[in-house]
DNA sequence: GGACGTATGCTTACGATGTAAGCCAGTATA
DNA sequence: TATACTGGCTTACATCGTAAGCATACGTCC
């Protein structure tokens, strides 16, 4: 390699050159792009985003920071190479006749791993770049193929997964966020202190729905928006076939 | 005050204590904490998340970054406050009698408060608070209200409020983000590139979306969004009224 | 008017971070 | 065997958030 490369092709070494097993980091092999993305991605998991540093990482591999500039461009990279990981594990589940069930399933694996690595979100919010990576490509076939069989023409067949894609998105982001929700339960507001800010007469649908608002099934919502969206969609689909039929 | 209080309440003094107007950083006023997050706010929106440190905002204001400290908590605390500004400047657009087009104003509006602060999306995604903020609770009312109209009963309407506004909150980070679509027009993936890493009969569906997958309209994949959105809502709530007079 | 407490600004300093530059020991190749 | 390269390490620097302490001006009370 002439320079610290993308490509993950990975050589595998006998022996790590110029490696002293060190203390405390345990060292199980050689060092690897893919193996400084991996323990990045844990960090980022167990500790938070802002827990991923170069020196960290190498502590937790038995190395020093400066080694990982050997196998990643710099940080921007090591990030940009976790989101390209959590994205490398999204596996759409084996489509069934149903297109709708297909839909909820390929929606509830989404958002099931964007789940099991909450800060992910955080941090695809962060890049600005498309996710076209080749490993992502064939979910992506897998939810058009879908979608299509709905009866979308081809644009809303496009419409409409990102229109999944950005609900689970926003829907998680919401949800690891406590945005709105009680956190952990405690309520988001006691009606005492809210009588405190606001009169309550100017706000009766909020003093009404408060019990909704402060306890809330992240599950249950979720199942509640993806039979609104395959609901809006059957209508179109429907609604399009009789008027071409009452025309053709 | 005894400490650096988090109240917007700011007295307005006729001169600023030891304050020796400087050169370079305009200073046309007193420090406050409204003036503090003001500028933050402005740093975000030109030159991005990472631009907000201390020592900048306090360079904008023709001040040291230590004097920020008598005015607000800590760096967190600051982009707590951005936060809830940019949220406090949400208005709910004054409903119609129409629940539907009442709802496609006010996500229009949630939506364009997102897209005029970008990097919004990213702080919010990383606080993990909920929104509760007095000033977010007007619009709160109105929204739950508009919802309600629309013959929901208390939890569906409390449900559709987070799908709407998960739905939003999603579809803006992709927009932003780039996620799925190419950048400036610029292709996502040119079929030869495409074809080295898959043979185009694995991935039929994507081939034939692609164009659509390319040219994307924000504003028009938006409105498409909405229009599910709401023909679900509408499906369920005829659902209901027709079972319950079956039923009746 | 003078003394004093408080609010608010400034200076200095410390530890953490990303990373540029250079060093050095093994390995592969000529 | 001489040489170049790979992949580790050490050092150094600018920048970050912020703790500690100092200085100055104001409001208040005698």
């Amino acid at each position: 390699m002439k320079k610290t490369e993308r490509a993950s092709g990975n050589v595998t070494l006998p022996a790590p050159a110029g490696g002293s097993a060190s203390a405390g980091g345990h060292r199980r092999g050689p060092l690897t792009r893919e193996r400084i993305l991996r323990t990045a991605l844990r960090i980022m998991d167990e500790e938070g985003l802002d827990a991923i540093t170069m020196r960290r990482i190498g502590r937790e591999l038995g190395v020093e920071a400066m080694s990982l500039y050997n196998h990643v461009e710099d940080k921007d990279d090591v990030l940009e190479g976790v989101s390209e990981l959590v994205l490398s594990e999204f596996e759409f589940p084996e489509p069934v006749e149903d297109w709708e069930e297909s839909v909820r399933a390929g929606a509830r694996a989404w958002r099931s791993l964007l789940l099991a690595h909450p800060n992910v979100c955080t941090l695809l919010s962060e890049r600005r770049k498309p996710i076209g990576s080749p490993e992502a490509l064939k979910p992506i076939e897998y939810a058009l193929d879908v979608l299509h069989r709905a009866g979308l023409t081809e644009k809303e067949t496009v419409q409409a997964f990102r229109l999944f894609g950005g609900y689970v998105m926003g829907s998680v982001t919401m949800q690891v966020g406590n945005m709105m929700t009680g956190v952990d339960g405690a309520p988001l507001m006691t009606p005492e202190e809210l009588g405190a800010v606001l009169p309550p007469a100017r706000v009766p649908r909020f003093l009404q729905m408060l019990p909704h608002l402060q306890e809330c099934d992240p599950d249950e919502d979720f199942e509640f928006g993806l039979d609104v969206l395959i609901a809006g969609i059957r209508a179109r689909v429907r609604r399009r076939a009789r008027t071409a039929s009452a025309t053709g």
